[in-house]
DNA sequence: CTGTTAGCGCCTTCAT
DNA sequence: ATGAAGGCGCTAACAG
């Protein structure tokens, strides 16, 4: 049988193509009787429906969200924050009959699919600064998550904050401090800052945590030296481990480590563990997200919740909504035996 | 400004459509010179070139590339194996210069996104059987993983051979076995399979795997009590916990685990080793899959290991290749401290 | 309630 | 090396 089309099908049924497209589409337009004849008339065809290419061509609209990933695809894929996030997202998405194309934060040429996507959910900043550029000037919606872009609607939490209480809660005349940071600065391996200059500190979560923190020892009377604050690339078991090995082996050996990440913390404690080190007797750690594995971990770790499924979820929302306002998610602090 | 499109640009700097569209995609028809001059020009006035979703529309190809799951992209995304093999999808995809669209396999409606991509890779049979037979009838390009559909391109491993092969590598006669199975019944909870009907017997990879596990057994002269074979709906902790206390609470105990995924093995050993059951002395387990968690945990888990980011790498290889023979992909029994 | 028509933005002969 | 024209499959406005 040769292509079906709207034409050829309203050929075959012998009614103009209106009224197939008007069955599909716009029900109110045609008798129930007309209509029910001529779906049922298509099943048999074998015909589900107008092309959704053309439909998207002519409407203007294709019923895909692109979300836009910080990093690469790969990585993202085996974040359990990031994988939460996508949760919520997906799950909000395909309650409103919505579709999800992944897209990589590293690659180069968001137009690829820019034409396709009724918009974009950005999901932290792009490694890629040049889809920055790109989003800030697409027509489309754009929505952005732990990250800012001018005039356009996002959803955060108040990173600051939450850092600075967390800090807080473990804090004590006489800590020794390290802070194991997340993305602090344009490395690709784990480093002391020392004086590397700090990346875009405006919209960066990461800087924000670290200002958190920094306002926590202050308000403690707490200094931190250069070498107890760490660059971290990515949330992963070798980055991190490397990090905290060296924080661990500096004389004093900090009391208190804040990690911007609970699978920081988390590769931190083991290494403590390991060495010997009472956790929380000799060695206070905090965590940054909330993730499951540090439940099932011993000791349980104390950390900022900030709940990603409900976060994504929230993301769709919003980026559905007409309301184009900054939205602040909350989050919460909870305490494990790790402080 | 108004809308850029190959018209209006082509209006603007003085050419015909046919010459920007040609500067864009066919360099060969037109000087050096004047394509730099255009193409400079375009990038001056903000326009990235010839509509995509019009372009697909003509061309009838997209540069995107559907991914199916076979359960929920919800449940997809925190599966370490899943993950794995979408870290290999979306690197190959990649590198292509293609696109990943994930699809829920929970959905209903495959022609929601069938015309805006150029074909489909379809990981595990879709949970909702109405997709199978829309992608068995799909004029596009359709590859099968860790299943089958007739006259499709798929990738695979010998699940059977490789069950068989693990469960050969722990048996002992006068060993009792119980089966912690992976989606062998239609049901939404870990319960004994008894005689519950099998599901779908040809194109599952849990009764390719069951189908092993009985050959060894049958080889060891060793037989499956009904209450020893469990079905688990998902590789979750929750179900796997409440499975594997049933059976290590049997009489006789097991003394063997054959378990259809290492997310399943690890709970079950967790539980077996909080109840003081010494492993391997008094239970030996043997999971599937192979994910890294289990290299860390102690003691670590035999297992097959099939290697699903290659294996994602594969299937793009394979859907992108004229090819349409069935790839079988290698596997590795791996024995770690649990058998 | 139904049919006709004019594009949505582009690519590709075909002629120049 | 370039310009004009037809059509990919569909929808919305309009006329009947």
């Amino acid at each position: 049988m040769s292509k079906l089309t709207l034409k050829s099908v309203a050929k075959t049924l012998g009614v103009s193509t209106a009224t197939i497209s008007n069955a599909f589409n716009r029900p109110d337009q045609l008798s129930v009787a007309l209509r029910q004849k001529i779906l049922s008339a298509c099943a048999e065809l074998g015909y589900f429906g107008p092309n959704k290419a053309a439909q998207s061509l002519r409407k203007g609209s294709s019923g895909i969200v692109a979300v836009i990933l910080s990093d690469s695809l790969e990585y993202m894929v085996s974040d359990p924050v990031a994988s939460q996030f996508l949760q919520g997202v997906s799950r909000e998405l395909e309650r409103h009959q919505l579709h999800l194309l992944l897209f990589s934060g590293s690659s180069t040429n968001l137009e690829a699919i820019s034409d396709f996507v009724d918009g974009f959910i950005c999901y932290g900043a792009p490694r890629n600064l040049g889809l920055i550029k790109q989003l800030a000037s697409s027509p489309k919606r754009v929505l952005t998550v732990d990250f800012d872009l001018p005039g356009r609607p996002s959803v955060n939490i108040d990173n600051e904050q939450a850092a600075y209480q967390s800090a807080m809660a473990v804090l004590q005349p006489g800590d020794t401090v390290a802070i194991l940071g997340l993305r602090l600065i344009d490395a690709a391996d784990s480093r002391p800052v020392l004086d590397a200059p700090l990346w875009d500190n405006q919209s960066s979560i990461a800087h924000r945590r670290l200002d958190g923190y920094l306002r926590a020892m202050a308000e403690c009377k707490l200094t931190l030296q250069p070498d107890y604050l760490w660059h971290i690339p990515e949330s992963t078991q070798p980055h991190a481990q490397l990090a905290a090995k060296a924080v661990l082996a500096l004389t004093p050996r900090p009391t208190v480590l804040l990690c911007m990440s609970d699978l920081i913390a988390l590769s931190a404690m083991r290494e403590a563990l390991q060495q010997g080190i009472a956790i929380p007797q000799q060695l206070k750690v905090v965590g940054f997200d909330g993730i499951e594995e540090t439940l099932r971990y011993h000791p349980t770790l104390s950390s900022v919740w900030q709940f990603s499924d409900a976060k994504g979820e929230a993301a769709v929302k919003a980026f559905l909504s007409a309301q184009d306002s900054p939205q602040l998610l909350p989050y919460e602090l909870r305490l494990g035996e790790s402080s």
